[in-house]
DNA sequence: GTCTATATCCAGATAGAC
DNA sequence: GTCTATCTGGATATAGAC
């Protein structure tokens, strides 16, 4: 469906668009603004995306599939049960700080266009089932205390994406604004969020 | 500064602003559609509030608000550390549970407006140093694992928060559309989190 | 392919009758 | 206080010259 060839100014239009979009949102992204942002005319906008609605869901699948591989690659991989939890966090966590804006911007969308957006994420072909066995079968071996592998998931996903998401809040109540001290914080979460999640699930000698 | 009683007309208003606000954010809300939610003619909206701006920001306290004194009221109590952990799971999600769009709509309008709305945030008096303190003096007496803080607030609100936030995508790969699949695991969530946290933080008798 | 100019629509806000 | 009618600006999108 695409143009063999992707001309500079196509390119310029959807590197200005994902700015543009991830920063302010569909209903607050403006056309002239991605044009003035591309150095080209509004016109040319139309010229290559017929509407913005075309533009957006190039920049929205865009933005989806950078980080979904990420979850993907450390899902399906072969790993024990831990050093996938380890891996899974160094790897995503990565992911999320050189895209810091993409979680609330893909969040934010699907919370309000849950239909016309939903086929992207279910062609996405995100499956947590390889995962979920694995889980079942550490439990089953005794190896970690019984837990629902759908709510180790999401708990896993959470302790990622909600510093990213939470940023504004967070860097007021906890970071007095500074930036810096934000960083050293989400740095410092690759080696905390695992042991906080291996050590939640491992079972204790007392008992 | 506000009326002292207020009238029917204002809270019809106000009820139907929220919705519209919540569900669609800032820039996606139209006043018409406000207008026509509370049953009255557009100009009425500005007799009663001045501006877009002015009834969103009433919107916006008001959501803030609701979800906050939720935070505030546990992290203050005099509970042992664990009972407050519990309590505070339980507290909160029960709030998110009768608010479930506030997350996405706060955290969504922050990142966009992090100067116009960071007074908000400042003067609601969101003050986590009492907690601190006492996470501080239970790993002093050895009575849980070292953990910054800081980072164990991160996780409590990210594992509260995060799965109404990501609803969409949730619903999407874990439950297969299922609202009601949602809502249970929501509910097992009251006890799923308390002891998930309470497991990594506590000492292993292994060591 | 890229521009200028313009069509068309719709939003927030106001004027003024009742 | 509440309405109808309207102003004004700005948004997406298109027409058409180059």
């Amino acid at each position: 469906m695409r143009k063999e060839l992707d001309s500079t100014t196509e390119l310029a239009i959807l590197e200005a668009a994902r700015k543009v979009f991830i920063m302010k949102g569909f209903d607050g992204a403006r056309m002239q603004e991605i044009a003035n942002e591309a150095e080209i005319n509004k016109a040319l906008l139309h010229y290559y995306f017929r509407s913005k609605d075309k533009l957006f869901e190039a920049v929205f699948i865009e933005a989806f599939v950078k980080l979904v591989p990420a979850i993907l690659i450390v899902l399906n991989s072969k790993l024990s049960l831990f050093d996938k939890i380890r891996d899974f966090v160094e790897v995503y966590l990565d992911a999320l700080n050189q895209n810091p804006h993409i979680p609330i911007f893909i969040l934010h969308e699907l919370s309000h266009n849950e239909d016309r957006l939903s086929r992207i994420v279910r062609s996405s072909g995100l499956n947590p089932t390889l995962f979920i066995q694995q889980v079942k079968d550490e439990i089953s071996a005794g190896n970690i205390i019984p837990i629902d592998p759908r709510q180790l998931i999401v708990n896993m996903l959470a302790l990622c994406i909600f510093p990213f998401v939470g940023r504004p809040i967070l860097k007021t109540v906890l970071f007095n604004q500074s930036e810096q001290e934000f960083r050293d914080f989400i740095q410092t979460r690759k080696a905390v969020v695992p042991s906080f999640i291996i050590s939640a699930i491992s079972k204790k000698q007392s008992s």
